[in-house]
DNA sequence: GCCTAGGTCCCGTTG
DNA sequence: CAACGGGGCCTAGGC
């Protein structure tokens, strides 16, 4: 990747690097200060301050301030980025049309900017996810209840999905929702929604939350809706899928 | 806002100028060669690509891939970053203590960095938050409803907040849930625990949910647990309070 | 520290 | 396209 970097001299110069760099869709990260405002499904506007903004090479806009992981303003994908001189300040207009919002940038100065076109995109793999652990579920359903099988995978019912869906050793039929944080007691709702569905068609079901802890309102809750959980150790069952996976890496050096 | 920008001509010159900046608690900006590997609440692991990573003054990091608003990998906020040579390979390890996570970042190539420290912070003003639709209404309850007054806002129940607490004409206890968004059936079933949390004490009221619109199955699923619902003009609404508003700034040059 | 709820949530998937 | 649910969600506000 080359990266390419001015210190422009005039908000002249800004601009024509920027036409010329969001012409080649090259990846821009420039130091600005600046101001933005923004109209779409809410609005915002804010004072001059220095930001960092970054225009991919897919159109998406984010704007930086100093402080915390969310950026200030941004354009998740953008149908064009217009840039243009207008009284003294160097104006980008980055418009999206579904949902229609606009987001306008007034820089006043620009520190520095930098582009590159990347060649390397890379993969990536995620880990521990909800699906991951429904389907270590999946392969040994024991880890829930001994007797219990499962009976299908995102079952389709009322409205939405079931994760799992099983029968117990008594012939019980019982409905699972996942959770791979702590519980809270939305996901007790979601499961009561699930049984309920059952529940109004006649059909008595068990349904059980999974989930490695539980707040203790939705612990509450779910007993007084006659509902049942099962605490599931995300640790042993990370090593366990580890030793399963196809060693890519490890982070087993860096491990504090 | 000064910012410096180096080109690398070797990674233990880019770990000296890092190991600088980080000290100094400057914003970084590089572009970078690298792979992430994360362990934490998830694990994730890369091959390498080109990134654009960001650190902040408050030691928030943040690494890009070309695509998309999301950060590929992340540490909202860090207890320490260190920097490192092993094996030919620049290391950054980005540490949380809670929840207790880290962040290791390979670079095989660092093409540029830049920093700067910045002075400005600047101040931000978000509008039509949920916060700003309720207050309207507590300003003009009749928008929903005539004869209908606001008791208590934010009022405290079973577990949770009731958005709007108040009497109809009739002298019924009416409680609110505000929605800025189309609302589903997830904001139903939210009303639905703050209606139960009164009839489990005996007390009959009325529940009704306030949205700019709702899904389908959201309408199905308050009917049927007998709750009602009122649509706002979020346009309409934006207006009158934009009227009210201390003008700032505006778009109106810009709105196509 | 835990917990609840909002968010310009974003994002993928599915009908 | 709308809608539903996951997310390393993040973040603010209460306790």
């Amino acid at each position: 990747m080359e990266v390419y970097t001015i210190v422009p001299s005039s908000l002249a110069e800004a601009r024509d690097f920027l036409v010329r760099e969001l012409e080649r869709r090259s990846w821009i990260v420039f130091f600005a200060l600046c101001r933005a405002l923004y109209e779409g499904r809410g609005a915002s506007e804010s004072t001059v301050g220095d930001r960092v903004v970054i225009i991919k090479p897919d159109g998406s806009l984010i704007i930086h301030s100093p402080k915390g992981f969310k950026p200030l303003n941004w354009q998740p994908e953008t149908s064009s980025i217009a840039v243009s001189l207008e009284g003294g300040l160097l104006v980008l207009r980055a418009l999206r049309r579904s949902p229609r919002e606009i987001l306008v940038l007034e820089c006043s100065s620009v520190y520095s900017i930098s582009c590159g076109v990347s060649p390397e995109e890379g993969q990536f793999w995620m880990y521990m996810s909800e699906h991951e652990i429904r389907d270590a579920i999946v392969s040994n359903p024991s880890m829930i209840e001994d007797g219990l099988t499962i009976i299908e995978v995102e079952r389709p019912v009322e409205p939405g999905f079931i994760d799992l869906y099983g029968r117990d050793s008594k012939g019980n039929i019982v409905v699972m929702e996942i959770k791979r944080v702590k519980a809270g007691e939305e996901a007790v709702r979601q499961l009561l929604t699930y049984v309920n569905a059952f529940k109004v068609r006649g059909v008595v079901v068990r349904g059980i939350l999974v989930a490695p802890a539980l707040t203790e309102s939705a612990l509450k809750l779910l007993m007084v809706s006659g509902l049942e959980y099962k605490i599931i150790d995300l640790k042993k069952l990370y090593q366990q899928l580890q030793a399963k996976r196809v060693k890519r890496t490890t982070l087993k050096d860096y491990i504090l």
